[in-house]
DNA sequence: CTGAAAGCGCTAACAA
DNA sequence: TTGTTAGCGCTTTCAG
């Protein structure tokens, strides 16, 4: 491998004059500097970074946790934070929790060992404090994205959830539904809860009545019990439109409505948080909050920066990105038969 | 910080004692080992692994670069990667291309100077044998994913594109289509190279004309000149179906088809390479060639890794992975008028 | 089974 | 403007 000594032994010029040149520092007389650059060239001289991490202490690496690699709202998500992350001169390590604690904490441990800069984190959900615990004993400076974890102080980049639950619910209750059910995250998430929250907003609002029957909670990333849907189907009064917590739910919840043979939005109205990625754009069916994924990232990636740069001297900070309503075909009037057959 | 030597003054032992403890390497009584593990414990103590990749020439960190984080087919490949990554005692750095080579050069560059052990490359197109070079200049091993480069000696895990798109095109064939349309990637790309092979093949077989005005290129990750599709659509004899080299440029055709009012598959069949994630749950309509992504990322870092492992003792290795064709909705026999009004 | 010395490739701090 | 020295936190090598 090629260092700096033997550029400097070339060169006839010191270590440090070779430092310099690569950094950029000091002042080096033209002459030399040329000298420097063209046997740097000539011997194919790249730096050795992790040589320059162990003397700086810091490794102008930035980690990003995200807990569905799969999902079109992560993967936009990571793309503005590796944006970002490019212009502020830092690599991007990336990282997938698919939502299991388990996952996290190896991942956390990692993160620690590679001495990264900073960590961009999704959370699996509130158990992930003790993650965050983890990361503050040992001093690695993290903002949170997408959900926030009760008992931090950390920076966090949030949707407006509460507002965007409210306005689906309300766009589904104007389109005459009375009976919606909720097919929600695990109330362990903060987004789930505050989803939650805005689906009984607008009930509230309109004088419907909250039946607790209709809220059923699932994995954000897979519809494993079935079951639960089919009882709430079964309801004698069952739900004629539904109000899935986020995509991939919604497309999970729809894909086995259609598998019973239940027509969406003929019999069951559908709607839900985040778009679907490619889906929408080859068939713009689902009706949909979407959030700017993007900005969640590129944002994220920012605050952390500046965390970095300023520690403890700046207040957290809360930003919330609203998200906006797309209507689609996925959701329509209710059916007028008071007794669906489903 | 706490560093080894914080533990071995508390532990009255040398460095060397804490370090074997740490790597379970060396012979070392139980009791010693206990009481080092105690107060590394107590002390919250974590390795500092820029300080062991420096003294021991390796990172045990991957990288893998793809051209489009937002395409299924890639995160998919990249969650096999990670897997395997894992399982194998690696991290995972990730980067992003957007099929530019510039942005590859980029990446390149970061991968060389952080001393990844290996790299795992979907290059962007065969001028990215310029890149290669440069990796091998570096003795940093990689082993190509998806794209093959012409001129290379690397290790590299393929589709069957030949196979599979001829299988996709004589599908349309059987269906009675004789005017079949290809969109393809750029011939700079040896997908879209045999892919195109595949097309002639279906063609040949069955006597049918090769029609060189039947042909369009695009990037693979955006369909960026909708007028070279109007043309093939305002040809005197127009197709009856379009074969898509990829999910977004098959996405992006039935979109551009759709806002012209033309009917899929009434009016034009089409089909294409790849899976479209999600939208093929919400509605399983479009027929395509699925490849086993998550294997061409997990297969990918298995052979890195033993690239690594025997550096040049291996012959070159070609792994070919099958694509299945799955029959859905977007194709259809041929319309019964002789010329289509579109 | 345990330790001392040296050094991985680089840069901070101080000198000249 | 350039050089010298020391050391980042760890492991290799050799010695006991």
């Amino acid at each position: 491998m090629v260092t700096i000594y033997d550029i400097a032994k070339r060169a006839n010029v010191s270590a440090m004059t070779v430092s310099r040149v690569i950094n950029d520092s000091g002042r080096i007389s033209a002459k030399t500097r040329e000298k420097v650059k063209r046997i740097m060239d000539e011997l194919n001289y790249v730096p050795n970074s992790t040589a320059r991490s162990l003397v700086k202490q810091e490794t102008k690496m930035l980690s990003l946790l995200i807990t569905d690699i799969t999902n079109p709202f992560f993967t936009t998500l990571a793309r503005g934070a590796e944006d970002a992350a490019l212009e502020l001169g830092y690599k991007l390590l990336f990282g997938n929790s698919d939502e299991k604690l388990a996952k996290e904490r190896e991942y956390v441990d990692m993160v620690l060992s590679t001495r990264v800069d900073g960590l961009l984190f999704a959370p699996a959900s509130d158990a992930s404090i003790e993650h965050l615990n983890m990361l503050d004993r040992h001093r690695i400076p993290y903002v949170l994205v997408d959900r926030d974890v009760p008992g931090t102080e950390a920076d966090v980049v949030l949707g407006e959830n509460r507002l965007g639950a409210d306005q689906l619910t309300d766009y589904l209750i104007g389109l005459g539904h009375r009976r919606i059910a909720l097919v929600n995250g695990y109330g362990t998430v903060s987004t789930a809860r505050e989803r939650y929250g805005g689906y009984c907003d607008a009930l509230a609002r309109h004088g419907i009545h909250y039946d607790e029957s209709l809220v059923v909670e699932y994995g954000y990333n897979r519809f494993d019990d079935p079951d639960k849907l089919e009882r709430l189907l079964a309801l004698p009064n069952p739900p004629t439109a539904l109000f899935a917590a986020n995509n991939v739910l919604a497309v999970s919840v729809i894909s086995f409505l259609r598998d019973k043979g239940i027509g969406v939005p003929e019999q069951i109205s559908v709607v839900c948080f985040e778009d679907v990625g490619l889906a929408s754009k080859l068939d713009p069916f689902l009706t949909v909050a979407v959030q700017p994924a993007y900005d969640f990232g590129y944002k994220g990636i920012h605050l952390l920066a500046e965390r970095i740069r300023l520690k403890d001297e700046m207040e957290r900070r809360i930003i919330r990105l609203p998200s906006a309503m797309i209507v689609r075909k996925s959701a329509a009037a209710p059916p007028k038969t008071s007794t669906p057959d489903f």
